[in-house]
DNA sequence: CCCACCTTTCTAGAAGTATCGAAATAGCGG
DNA sequence: CCGCTATTTCGATACTTCTAGAAAGGTGGG
């Protein structure tokens, strides 16, 4: 149970998913897979000068959405996906208390199969 | 294709979600379900005052997150469930492109059933 | 009509975030 | 050791958001 205290790192998390710039970086990386890209690249592909992408790598790593690692001179940077799955599952399960009507049937949208079983019996909306 | 575009309101949802009583607001009306709360009963419940919690609620009604309707004197707010179903299938869908790695499964934790047979793909993206 | 109530809008100061050039740090190759 | 490249940290400025008291806007009752 952790009530007030357990969201404060979903803050800083969707805090960090909340700009544009970064929005986008990691939708990025998300695309690039586990090698990740190296900071200048990215800072570059988004047209975006070095000093200020540090600082957004920065917060989103703080946030614990994406991973560096060192490689000689290189920095790589990559999506850290357990972070990411950190954050859908708690706006699934303890901030939307896995209401169907906002998580049921997610899946139905993806390449994953859907169950089509059950979640469909409330649709009072358009 | 909606690349750059479309994650302008992903963005203003995603902060609005991204602070502490907002979020705790939001998990309220969650579970306050279809009726809601009435304005004042959630500036008294969080301890805040109105003026700063209408504040809180015209950006997540602006996010599309909450929705408000007038009864006689009193305002009723509840969580737009469309809404923020359309956040997480953003995240998931687009954002996360259905990486089973983050999106994969999350049903098994919710009271949901789970879809068994999901991620059949492994979606070798880019 | 006026009053009481609930809520929002106005206002303004405080606090925080964004931006980016310049300087500092870290690792390599000579 | 020195220069070279990649990246971060520093610092200063602009911008945005937060906060909450005061004033205003609807709404119903008497």
């Amino acid at each position: 149970m952790y009530e007030a205290s357990t969201q404060i790192w979903a803050v800083d998390a969707l805090g960090a998913l909340a700009h544009e710039t970064r929005l986008r970086v990691f939708r990025m990386l998300v695309m690039a897979g586990h090698e990740g890209m190296i900071a200048g690249a990215i800072a570059e592909r988004q047209g975006v000068p070095p000093s200020t992408m540090s600082h957004h790598l920065a917060t989103l790593e703080r946030a614990g959405l994406v991973q560096s690692e060192r490689q000689s001179r290189l920095i790589h940077y990559r999506a850290d996906f357990p972070g990411m799955r950190r954050l859908l599952t708690f706006l699934m399960q303890d901030c939307c208390q896995g209401v169907p009507e906002m998580c049921g049937d997610l899946f139905a949208n993806l390449s994953c199969e859907a169950p089509q079983s059950q979640a469909a019996n409330t649709r009072p909306d358009a």
